[in-house]
DNA sequence: CAGTGAGCGAGCTTCCGCTTGACTT
């Protein structure tokens, strides 16, 4: 073999091959191959910050093969990706695979087209050391970070907490912008809409100022029951909608999350597919670059489908100086290919690609807005009416983006008036209209807000989503909204009528809410650390990691100049802070005249009657989930005393309701029941015993066959991971082509002597 | 699987960013 070429990701690696001929061997690196071990801090703070890298276990037999082809290659090309993290992919590929200068070339391209590839060939480099320490100066930051906040969090509020440069700030996000909800005060001002016949259509025009009171609002409206309508002044105006930028990770994960109803990690998943079939670009960019292929492969495709004058070839480039532009934007592989085979995920999410791709090179749409002023005879105030006409549909003949903005009007065609034109109202409304609190984060916007704030990467902001939610800091649930009145004045042809209207405010489908424990670690920390959780800490350490990579500064100097005072502030911490635990008193206990309290234990939230410091012991209960810590009133902290709780007998076993490591429980002799949403206060004997039969039913959907082996019991069973075969505590699995019901004991018998005997998964980890 | 919350102390937890499967029984 004479050449070695190593990527980072194999399908790249199987399409670069077919470009580079026989002469060529590609392989890949699976990402980085060396890090720190997660086991110690690995970074010697006495020592200028010398870190310990290692091979992870799952990348042994990648450095292994590679290590083996380099070694019968006459040259190896490390073709990582030109940013940080690859510069750093290379450094490490040479040093674990043992790579002499003379035999090592560096390459770099953009785009995987053939001639971008033989391009990089014709010019290869050498490695980058200070891109290089760059990325060395990310990685111990993050890792002295990480490691030295999440202790003091163990110490100060709970164990097996964490803290992080990005983790934490996203908790921050979500905790302040809940806090701002909660003590949003709305204002309510009145509406006034006229809605006018005018040839047969409906006109609706709204008045140009709003009422603060309702007796404004039926003063004026009382004035219009007699008076006349004209339309004062008619003005049209073209205006222009120009197309969205080609996608990136994280607006594809929002255009996802608001027209499919994805997930961000459901989102990546169908686009690594999509990507691995070799029908997309590589997914996890912040490029919105397109290459010259793609773009005159879109421009044919748009003059075939829609004709000439749709075409509009743009450049798009990203707005942050920093950004890595190591990929191209996402787009289709190609640009003729207008459906993909697969599930109806990759299909849709593949179409949504397509059109936002080939939108991004179509012409504005070209509009034309008219506005309407309409006066009123009785009032110096008039109504205004807008209306919007597409004249060239231009890119919205095959892409419109979408809009997080709920509430947004949308503006239609009006019909033909002239100034001067008496208008007849059929009738006039006026409502009252509450202003709205900030909305809160979905999965998709805080992505966004992340990216803003230069917080994360493309292939970590789903994974900094599931580890937030993970560690319990925040949950993704609906909530259901309240009643509230709202005033209502009607004039139509039957006179005025005036009515308390109600509608539901505070609704919401799946958001981001911050836990107890969400908001206890955030306030500690922003009182603790206040320039890590600031929202420019990010900002500021990127811009010296740029100084690093432009040989402008050292790196172990920066890393020193942040850490000696941040270390200092840990141990300092760590030693003077008081326990975080977000205590409330919540008044005092009638019965024992004691003082109680709502407060975050080492399980979880909890409320506790008496202090520890007394002599008689404090009294505890847990906070069932779904309760806020924050809101516990001192009337539910007494009813939570009052658990277990009996609540009758069911088959001569006493029914005892508590609340558990796992939740509140419905507990019937040995056995115990999740009780799910209900409420352990007021649960009935009734619904216990349906909970019970429930469980009991469900176990028996769950047994397949069950056979008697001398003193062991063989059974088959479903379980989550599908049909499995148990023998005591042991399990077994079936092949996937065997029909469960149809195994006997005998087949039974041979699936186990089959088995592999594994070793344990906790012990091989321990074995390193 | 279902009784904890103080403190003692064993041993454990933890970061971000780059990539995919392996595989849960």
């Amino acid at each position: 073999m004479k050449n070695l070429v190593i990527v980072e990701s194999p399908a790249k690696a199987k399409t670069i091959e077919g470009f580079l001929g026989k002469d060529f061997t590609v392989k890949s690196s699976f990402g980085h191959i060396r890090d720190l071990p997660s086991k110690k801090l690995s970074v010697d703070v006495e020592n200028n910050y010398a870190p310990d890298y290692v091979i992870p276990k799952d990348k042994e037999s990648v450095v292994k093969e590679l290590i083996k082809l380099s070694k019968s290659a006459d040259l190896v090309w490390l073709a990582s990706d030109e940013d940080r993290e690859g510069e750093a992919i290379s450094w490490h590929l040479k040093e674990a695979l043992g790579l002499k200068e003379e035999k090592t070339r560096r390459i770099v391209f953009h785009e995987i087209t053939k001639s971008a590839i033989l391009n990089a060939v014709e010019n290869p480099r050498t490695i980058n050391t200070d891109l290089v320490n760059a990325q060395q100066a990310r990685r111990i930051l993050d890792r002295l970070v990480g490691y030295e906040l999440s202790p003091v969090l163990w110490k100060k509020v709970k164990p097996n907490l964490s803290a992080g440069r990005v983790q934490s700030v996203s908790v921050r996000i979500i905790v302040e912008r809940e806090r701002q909800i909660e003590s949003f005060q709305p204002n309510s001002a009145f509406r006034v809409l006229a809605y006018f016949n005018v040839d047969g259509m409906e006109v609706r025009a709204e008045l140009s100022k709003r009422f603060d009171t309702i007796e404004e609002t039926r003063a004026f409206i009382a004035g219009c029951e007699n008076a006349s309508f004209s339309v004062a002044d008619l003005q049209k105006k073209p205006a222009k909608r120009t197309p969205a930028a080609p996608f990136t990770t994280s607006t594809l994960q929002q255009e996802a999350s608001r027209k499919l109803g994805f997930g961000v990690t459901r989102t990546m998943r169908v686009a690594q597919d999509l990507y691995e079939q070799g029908s997309i670009t590589y997914m996890r960019t912040d490029s919105v670059n397109l290459s010259d292929l793609a773009l005159n492969a879109a421009k044919d495709e748009i003059v075939k489908l829609y004709g000439a004058e749709y075409a509009k070839t743009r450049k798009y480039s990203s707005k942050s100086k920093g950004a890595q532009e190591a990929h191209e934007a996402i787009r289709p592989t190609y640009m003729d290919k207008k459906e993909v085979k697969g599930d109806a995920a990759q299909q849709r999410l593949y179409d949504m690609i397509w059109k936002r791709t080939i939108a991004s090179q179509m012409e504005d749409a070209k509009l034309e807005r008219t506005t309407v002023n309409v006066s009123v005879s009785s009032s110096e105030i008039g109504f205004v009416a807008q209306g919007e006409v597409i004249v060239f549909e231009g890119f919205l003949k095959a892409y419109l983006e979408g809009t997080d903005d709920e509430t947004e009007d949308t503006k239609g065609m009006l019909p033909n008036m002239t100034v001067g034109q008496d208008l007849d109202a059929a009738k006039v409304e006026g409502i009252e209209r509450f202003s709205q609190p900030p909305a809160r984060y979905t999965e998709a916007s805080l992505v966004k807000k992340l990216e803003e704030l230069g917080i994360g990467r493309p292939s970590t902001y789903a994974p900094t989503i599931n580890t937030i939610i993970s560690r319990n800091y925040v949950v993704k649930e609906g909530k259901e909204g309240v009643e509230r009145e709202y005033g209502y004045i009607l004039l139509d042809s039957n006179g005025i009528k005036e009515e308390v209207k109600t509608e539901i405010t505070g609704a919401e489908k799946v958001k981001l809410f911050p836990t107890d424990i969400g908001k206890v670690v955030t306030d500690f920390l922003v009182e603790n650390f206040t320039e890590i959780l600031d929202y420019n800490f990010t900002a500021q350490v990127e811009k010296e990691f740029d100084e690093i990579a432009d040989g402008q500064k050292e790196w172990t100097s920066m890393i020193d100049a942040f850490y000696k005072p941040f270390h200092k502030t840990t141990v300092h911490t760590a030693e003077n802070a008081k326990k975080a635990t977000g205590e409330r008193l919540l008044g005092v206990d009638p019965k024992s005249g004691r003082n109680v309290y709502s407060r975050l234990g080492r399980f979880g939230p909890m409320v506790q009657i008496g202090e520890a410091e007394n002599e008689e012991k404090p009294k505890f209960a847990s906070i069932p989930a779904g309760k806020r810590m924050e809101e516990v009133t001192l009337e539910e902290a007494l009813e939570l005393f009052k658990l277990p709780r009996e609540v009758g007998e069911f088959e001569g076993e006493k029914l005892t309701i508590g609340i558990g490591k796992y939740g509140p429980y419905v507990r019937h002799g040995k056995s115990y029941v999740s009780i799910g949403e209900l409420d352990p206060m007021t649960i009935t004997k009734e619904e216990s015993i349906t909970l019970i039969e429930d469980k009991r039913d469900e176990l028996k959907k769950m047994m397949i066959s069950e056979f008697k082996d001398g003193e062991d019991v063989v059974q088959v069973k479903n379980g989550r991971y599908g049909p499995y075969i148990a023998v005591g505590k042991k399990n077994y699995r079936i092949p996937k082509e065997t029909e469960p019901e149809s195994l006997t004991l005998a087949d039974c018998k041979e699936l186990i002597a089959k088995a592999p005997a594994k070793p344990k998964r906790g012990a091989v980890r321990k074995k390193k």
